[in-house]
DNA sequence: TAAGATAGTGGGTAATAGTGGGGAATTTTC
DNA sequence: GAAAATTCCCCACTATTACCCACTATCTTA
């Protein structure tokens, strides 16, 4: 069936090779828009993760970056937060892009990486650590889940 | 007659095979538009259970999500607890569709599983898991029954 | 009620997907 | 400019998946 192109969904659990290789999930590959020209944007999540972004996806981003004014410090720091780290990744014909040992280390990831398809983009764990983050946000404010599932789940 | 497209009543009792598939009941097929290409997204029910989404149905989700933006911690967490257990899945040539392995865990299912059409999905049960459910809910406030009658009538 | 059509279930097999690693090409460093 | 390091491309192995066929039960129709 065509799927909605450059939507993800679904998680995986993969290995991070010692070259620092990942497989992108067949199926995400499938969904991607041939004017991606199977390259991706990856970069450090605002979660502890790495975000990997399909390119046309990232370009949106850049322009929406470049509107944001640099006045305020809240905005520069986001900027650079997401900018700086930010470098493309053609995957191979095995369908595995390269991170950078800087995300990697920013991430925590080792051996043992989850994916998660977030539907814009792509996610990349330490499974440990995102557990963690997991456990930390059921805590959080229940009210404001509840208000947003009535809104868009049916 | 012709029934209202992608609309689903009624409860069937099938089985769940050792490759994860169940059979989507024929009359569920039949009702099920053209524009869907035979093809469901399966996710975690809020209840114990697996939703069966017809593809038409859960692109209003996916737009939804969409709109919600990634600068938000909260938003980020829904979208990612509703994203990640979400996958597509077109059935077969015997009107079979997969259901993944965590979703199977998460909804308890085993050999016999219950399938309920309400409306505008479908949800897959462990049989007593669902009789448990049903007997607690009817158990609970009665308020929110009458609160409901203000909203729909039947 | 007999025969054909449709529906549900089970399982085998070819094709695809994921993983690891070798070696050529390219870049970096001294 | 040579050695070392890194990157990129390719091949090979294994596990998983998707597709296909077959059997039985049920429903429909004449």
């Amino acid at each position: 069936m065509t799927l909605s192109p450059n939507t993800f969904t679904g998680e995986y659990s993969y290995s991070l090779d010692s070259k620092g290789r990942v497989n992108i999930p067949a199926r995400y590959r499938q969904v991607l828009s041939n004017d991606n020209e199977n390259t991706f944007m990856t970069t450090r999540g605002q979660d502890t993760c790495v975000w990997v972004y399909p390119m046309i996806e990232w370009k949106k981003i850049e322009s929406e970056l470049r509107k944001l004014s640099s006045v305020s410090g809240t905005h520069r720091t986001f900027i650079r937060q997401i900018s700086r780290s930010a470098s493309p990744s053609t995957y191979d014909k095995q369908g595995r892009i390269k991170i950078n040992p800087s995300l990697i280390s920013y991430a925590g990831l080792e051996k043992e990486v989850l994916i998660v398809g977030v539907v814009k983009k792509i996610e990349i764990w330490n499974p440990e650590i995102e557990a963690e983050v997991y456990k930390k946000n059921m805590e959080l404010d229940p009210n404001e889940f509840n208000e947003l599932s009535t809104k868009i789940v049916i």
